[in-house]
DNA sequence: GTATGTGCAAACTTTTTGCACTTCG
DNA sequence: CGAAGTGCAAAAAGTTTGCACATAC
């Protein structure tokens, strides 16, 4: 993903092309670990030091709004955004905190595959999202890459 | 769940018995559909006026702490909670905004049979939660019963 | 009696808002 | 040029904290 491809979406979906929507979509980009709107703001400011806090809340929210990014929430925590809108499922670690993404289409199919087949009484599944919590074994190391 | 078994139950617990204590599980068990902090106090106002804010919000860190209620995570929401602390999945509504459980033991038999042969690499699972994102169908009703 | 819990109000953090100004197309 | 977007600073919303007082055991 690079500017160019930035800039073809945000005009897909309507919005007009400003420095700030850029530098946010390259920020949830970036920052792999689910960053939260102030990590996200510190990213920006790096090169835009003159960015408005309000404008980075208006631009995530505008662009969760038109499914360019995600938005999670642990139990425990604060708004995080996510960069990948395919469908997948999150791992939270008790002991660091931090949330990794988790995909694999055959979970997928036996998700789909049983909800097939136990359709719930007046309600109508638009996504299914697993929170699998748990540790990672790896102490020593405060990052994780899967 | 009658006062006797909450009281015993913070004994258990190692926790003393209060009556801001017996309050909050009781509003949480009686406000079914995952109350707000806010919910729980108003609910525990009408009965005893000058119960804390504060208070409150440490009852349920406590209880939380101990197992005794949970917390849900939502994607645009405040902190929520739950008086039923077995296993089970949570259906969103994106029109109401209701959350309601959803249980089903042939999908945790399901799911648990999956990451049996799928270990996921250096992550030791504790728990998994369904999101069931998706609307209720019956527009006219407010609420829904499952 | 003593450890634990509560009330209160202030502070803190995260997020939202209103409005004049600016920029994109 | 006009609609859409931004900066700013103030305020709202939700939650946490510190400490004197009260209560459970």
């Amino acid at each position: 993903m690079n500017l160019t491809d930035y800039k073809i979406k945000l005009k897909e979906q309507g919005l007009k092309v400003t420095p700030q929507r850029l530098a946010v979509l390259e920020a949830v980009n970036a920052l792999h670990d689910h960053p939260t709107a102030d990590e996200v703001i510190s990213f920006i400011r790096k090169m835009y030091p003159n960015v408005a806090t309000g404008t980075v809340y208006k631009t995530l929210e505008t662009l969760v709004g038109k499914g360019m990014i995600t938005r999670l929430k642990t139990d425990r925590d604060i708004m995080r955004y996510d960069g990948v809108t395919e469908l997948h499922h999150h791992l939270y670690c008790k002991d660091s905190g931090q949330i990794k993404d988790y995909s694999d289409d055959e979970l997928n199919r036996i998700l789909k595959n049983y909800f097939k087949k136990n359709k719930i009484k007046r309600f109508k599944i638009e996504e299914i999202n697993l929170q699998i919590t748990g540790r990672f074994k790896d102490k020593s190391k405060k990052e994780v890459e899967l």
